[in-house]
DNA sequence: AGCACGCCGACT
DNA sequence: GTCGGCGTGCTC
């Protein structure tokens, strides 16, 4: 006899501790991993079959599940990554549950296409608009009705009137999949032989295994055609690959280099993609037709039930690490998911996080370089400007070596690029009678000048004031001066001293996704000479004719005490850098710095990234940072900073002792006010083999939970000390 | 996540 | 005297 159960653990989706028990009624048949239909107080939601029931509930408060989808169940990988994911960032298990029911349309049958067919019968009347639709049905193929149109050039009325008529019939047919099967043999790269040695070292993970390589190389060196071999290597083995891109790499070039690789468009999976389109995807990925996803953070968490390979690609982004109802970093749930999936990970980039550079050494993960026969090449001359010696004028931002370069690459016919990562005309705003200085009212940052837009606006909370014409404290007219520098600011000196250059300015705020797309299309196409933008131009384009970049303050990203400070500064400067001389040509770079003694700079114009991580895996050892260390944030916000500020002290208090953990906080967090709450920060430090998650839940577990307007954000492993 | 229950200010 | 503000707590 076949023991079914009559009560299973259904995980709900939504943030409540663990899965709640529910009667299958009779003659419904349910598995670990199916989808399912629950009453939960007055409405139904949707939740997923856990297994046996984890607790005995009364049985007069027992439900019973209202509805099985007609769906394949989760795989067992997915429902356990979901587990993990839950417990390694202290989320509710039904909240990371959420994440991969979110496409709840994917669930209901699909729409099958309407379509017709000839029947055979000539209609009475045959106008030439007739002829035209059945000598397309010659083939007595059933064509959907919007191809039919298409291919005759008809309205949809001349059909009805075939069908009233007799000569067509309306047939239901079952929907396409959503995208063709990619080909793994449809156009293989032909490899230099330092590719095909790379991928022969990633192929030498076993497809069947858990396995990580770091993908280490250039810009420009040829590591997209690389982990595409993988990607195939991947389908011929009949499991699905998963390539992950930062939200804004995920541009059409990618998908067309994917289109020609494997003839046909991958299935992508990114925030502005309709219901219908999402619904497609989800519901592909889970019943297989789906083989291959490109596409952002959020695509980790699609049901794959063969999922043979994920690739992270610019594995380093600070974008993989965000909030989105609970806080996780893509690189590290992605290796959790390919560990639990038996599947292998491929994370690419050309400047590794020192985690992954790490990992690398240890030989957790495979090291996988890329030296390209054309690294030199590709790989620019960096030269540091010293703004203390060889400085601009007071008032401008462009030292006068940098623009003798850019003068020189603009009459040979070249493209140069002005880079400051910082939006905005000025980023303060002080009255020169009184010393007023604008502050956003809710956030503890000063408004930022967008002059373009006549505005002072914050970058925290998008606060917005019209920039008044006389100062606000003390009604001077006309007082109010720019402090510094923004990429604003910059373009209006570039339009003085490069006055016959085609410029574009190129920052988020200056147009929509599509405007900013055909933006870009048109510096590839050459039609500007002098590029000046912000971060959005460091990341995944190739501008061809593109020789000199000069970077105005190459020691933005060091201002901030935080541990990260020189990796991400690394890493940017080598991203924006590396835009220069992308062809033949042998590119410049120029980075004005008033710290050229600083390891980063230093590293940057020798050209020696190695000496770079050398020393950043010795100063995180020697602080016990991570990957030497863990570290958890947990943010107490309020809307009265005493709140705030007791609230942390109280947890504190509650703090259970344990060997090598050490506390520091409560402390203001460095953005104190962020849309008007009070931001207080408690920072938990332990070394790498302590389970620092465990210690969080079980000190928040037994700590008094925070009342009134009183909230708590956990941060496992913050990227930043924000 | 929703939704109901419950305790304090401005209305017919 | 009520209507309703959203803080708190519960949902198998």
């Amino acid at each position: 006899m076949i023991d079914r159960p009559d009560i299973v653990a259904v995980m709900v989706g939504v943030a409540v501790e663990g899965p709640y028990s529910y009667r299958v009624p009779e003659g419904m048949l349910v598995e670990r991993g199916s989808i399912v239909a629950v009453p939960l107080g007055p409405r139904l939601i949707l939740g997923v079959v856990w297994g046996p029931p984890k607790d005995l509930i009364a049985h007069n408060r027992l439900r019973d599940i209202a509805h099985v989808y007609d769906v394949p169940a989760l795989s067992e990988e997915l429902l356990r990554t979901v587990e993990w994911v839950a417990r390694y960032t202290l989320a509710a298990p039904g909240q990371v549950l959420r994440g991969v029911l979110r496409s709840p349309e994917a669930l209901d049958a699909p729409k099958p296409v309407i379509a017709y067919r000839r029947t055979g019968h000539e209609p009475e009347k045959l106008t030439p608009a007739r002829l035209r639709v059945l000598d397309c049905l010659m083939d007595d193929m059933a064509w959907p009705k919007p191809a039919l149109i298409g291919a005759s050039g008809v309205s949809s009325s001349v059909i009805d009137g075939l069908e009233r008529a007799g000569a067509v019939e309306k047939l239901e047919i079952p929907a396409p999949p959503v995208v063709m099967p990619p080909d793994p043999d449809d156009n293989p790269a032909r490899l230099s032989p330092e590719q095909q040695a790379a991928l022969d070292q990633i192929l030498a993970l076993d497809a069947h295994q858990f396995g990580v390589a770091l993908l280490d190389g250039v810009t420009g060196g040829g590591k997209t055609e690389v982990f595409f071999e993988a990607v195939a290597d991947t389908l011929r083995a009949g499991r699905q690959a998963l390539v992950l891109l930062p939200e804004i790499a995920l541009t059409n070039t990618f998908i067309d280099r994917f289109t020609r690789r494997f003839g046909t468009r991958p299935a992508e999976w990114h925030s502005d993609m309709t219901p219908v389109q999402r619904s497609k995807v989800w519901r592909g990925v889970l019943e297989g037709t789906v083989r291959a996803v490109v596409g952002a953070r959020s695509a980790l968490f699609l049901p794959f039930r063969e999922l043979g390979l994920l690739v992270l690609d610019e594995e380093h982004d600070g974008a993989y690490k965000q909030s989105e109802g609970f806080t996780y970093h893509a690189r590290d749930m992605a290796v959790l998911r390919a560990n639990l999936a038996q599947a292998r990970v491929v994370l690419s980039s050309a400047t590794p996080s020192v985690e992954s550079r790490n990992n690398a050494n240890v030989e957790r993960y495979a090291h996988v370089r890329l030296e390209s026969r054309f690294a030199q090449a590709a790989m620019p001359d960096v030269t540091a400007i010293d703004m203390r010696i060889d400085g601009p004028e007071k008032g401008e931002w462009i030292a006068p070596g940098l623009a003798r370069e850019v003068f020189a690459a603009l009459d040979r016919g070249e493209q140069a690029l002005l880079f400051l990562n910082r939006r905005g005309y000025a980023p303060l705003t002080l009255c020169r009678s009184c010393g007023h200085q604008y502050q956003c009212p809710d956030c503890s940052a000063w408004m930022v000048e967008h002059r373009f837009r006549g505005v002072l606006m914050c970058h925290h909370c998008g606060h917005e004031m019209r920039t008044p014409k006389a100062c606000g404290e003390c009604g001077e007219p006309e007082s109010l001066v720019a402090v510094g520098p923004g990429i604003e600011r910059v373009a209006e000196e570039a339009a003085v001293r490069f006055p016959d250059a085609r410029r574009v300015l190129l920052s988020t705020d200056m147009g929509s996704h599509a405007q900013l797309r055909e933006r870009f299309s048109e510096v590839e196409r050459g039609e500007y000479d002098l590029i000046i933008g912000t971060q959005l131009v460091s990341k995944g384009h190739h501008f061809e004719k593109l020789s000199v970049v000069g970077v105005l303050d190459a020691d933005l990203g060091l201002a901030h005490g935080d541990p990260r400070a020189a990796e991400k500064t690394f890493q940017i400067l080598t991203q924006v850098a590396g835009r220069a001389g992308r062809a033949s040509r042998h590119g410049k770079a120029f980075l004005q710095t008033y710290h050229p003694d600083h390891p980063v700079m230093k590293a940057m114009v020798s050209g020696d990234r190695e000496a770079f991580y050398a020393q950043e895996l010795l100063a995180r050892e020697a602080g016990g940072m991570p990957p030497f260390g863990r570290l958890a944030a947990l943010i107490v916000s309020a809307n009265e900073q005493q709140s705030a500020m007791a609230f942390a002290r109280l947890l504190l208090s509650a703090a259970p002792m344990a060997e090598g953990v050490r506390l520091f906080g409560p402390a203001d967090a460095p953005i104190a006010m962020i849309r008007g709450r009070h931001r207080v920060r408690l920072l938990a430090q332990s070394g790498k083999d302590f389970d620092l998650s465990g210690y969080m839940r079980f000190w928040l577990g037994n700590a008094e939970k925070p009342k009134g307007d009183v909230r708590i954000q956990i941060d496992i492993d913050p990227m930043s000390f924000m």
